[in-house]
DNA sequence: TCTCTTGTTGAACGATTGTTCAACACCGGG
DNA sequence: CCCGGTGTTGAACAATCGTTCAACAAGAGA
């Protein structure tokens, strides 16, 4: 393989690391691939070669690909999730305020990124057969719906008049703002990332200011 | 005497069919097998299996196992949308009845499918991979917000006030329609089909009644 | 009945996949 | 200095993929 030392031949072949290194470099290069390739094109030699070792390694340390591949899941889910809640919780205004900085950050190029959305697919595939990914997928859709919930729940709370349930208001949200991320990253010309802003504000409105049935 | 050796079945191998019953026999299998073992495991074998007939024959009659699955979606894509507008165009009402049908049809049983969703799950994966597939999905969903946009419009035609644009009234229509599709075929337990339909008229409400800046 | 068209077969092929494991080599403790 | 354990290598392997194509045979027309 290759050896980033002098040229001349005489340094290591490679270096030693302990297993948790090693495990994190190869989690790091597995999410490389799986974004810059997808998930279909990340075989395990791909994989190796980001991570700058030999096949073996994977089936060494993780003892199957598909371990490695569910761990950079829960990675990337965890990381995605955390990173809209520091957006939120950097907000600095009411729960109305930190809810507009949820639904920016949802339309921001971090979240609004086809790579991402490819490893989504894949997850949303995996889930159908894999038990432990759909333990992840459960849990970590029900952390995201929770936020939008509490959120309406203060929101509601602050208001006098009567509006939308949060679990609705909630559930309607997370739909729109997952409806549009879907289409968006499958057709990105359909409609601008402001507009789905719009969109979602639209729906903000309507759940707390009309006097609702729901 | 013309038999041979084997006690019975001396029939012919198989039987010739024309190139559109074949064809047509073909995705059907296809559709099956998408449907049943999902995409990445409907090899040319399996599929060939499922319809009795040999390997060759796949590749004789659509050229590319990508242009078969392309077919197929085509074919699911075609049926779906027509079946939602065969219910629409059976609503003797205005437009916004007709919105009304459309909603109650994208909540009925033949779209809250989850084998429908495993298909349209493998579709997606593969139009990252495929220009064919690709252009199917932009045809076929143009289509789809096009019904969405045309009912906002004679609604808009008939209202005296202003309203949100019938195209962001659509965008946002199928945006809600298929998150709330996509998370209830993910997790049936979070919402009822019901609660669906009350969501997406509370959306079609805000649209056509509030005045708007969209 | 014979012929000819053509739908159909299925073995073969090359590419690629995840996994294995004996050999190798780095590096700390003797 | 050398030695042993262990992190690492990479060729080999079996399975599977989509595709090809020469050979076969079904069935209609002569």
């Amino acid at each position: 393989m290759k050896t980033d030392s002098t040229p001349c031949g005489t340094g290591p072949k490679y270096s030693r690391k302990t297993a948790d290194e090693r495990r994190e470099a190869l989690l790091q290069a597995a999410l490389r691939c799986i974004v810059r390739l997808g998930v279909e094109k990340s075989s395990i030699r791909a994989i190796a070669d980001e991570a700058g070792v030999s096949v073996g390694l994977i089936n060494h340390h993780y003892g199957s690909k598909e371990a490695l591949v569910a761990a950079a899941y829960r990675h990337v889910a965890d990381d995605l999730l955390s990173q809209i809640e520091s957006r939120v919780a950097a907000c600095d205004g009411g729960p109305r305020e930190r809810l507009s900085a949820f639904i920016d950050a949802s339309f921001s190029p971090v979240v609004l990124n086809e790579t991402l959305f490819r490893a989504w697919l894949a997850f949303w595939t995996l889930q159908a057969q894999s038990p432990e990914v759909s333990a992840v997928h459960k849990e970590r859709y029900g952390a995201y719906r929770q936020v939008l919930e509490k959120l309406f729940a203060q929101i509601k709370g602050d208001a006098e008049a009567g509006a939308m349930s949060p679990r609705m208001a909630a559930i309607g949200l997370s739909g729109l703002l997952d409806g549009l991320w879907l289409e968006w990253c499958l057709e990105p010309e359909t409609f601008t990332p402001a507009e789905g802003i719009a969109l979602a504000e639209r729906w903000v409105e309507t759940a707390i200011d009309d006097p609702g049935s729901l």
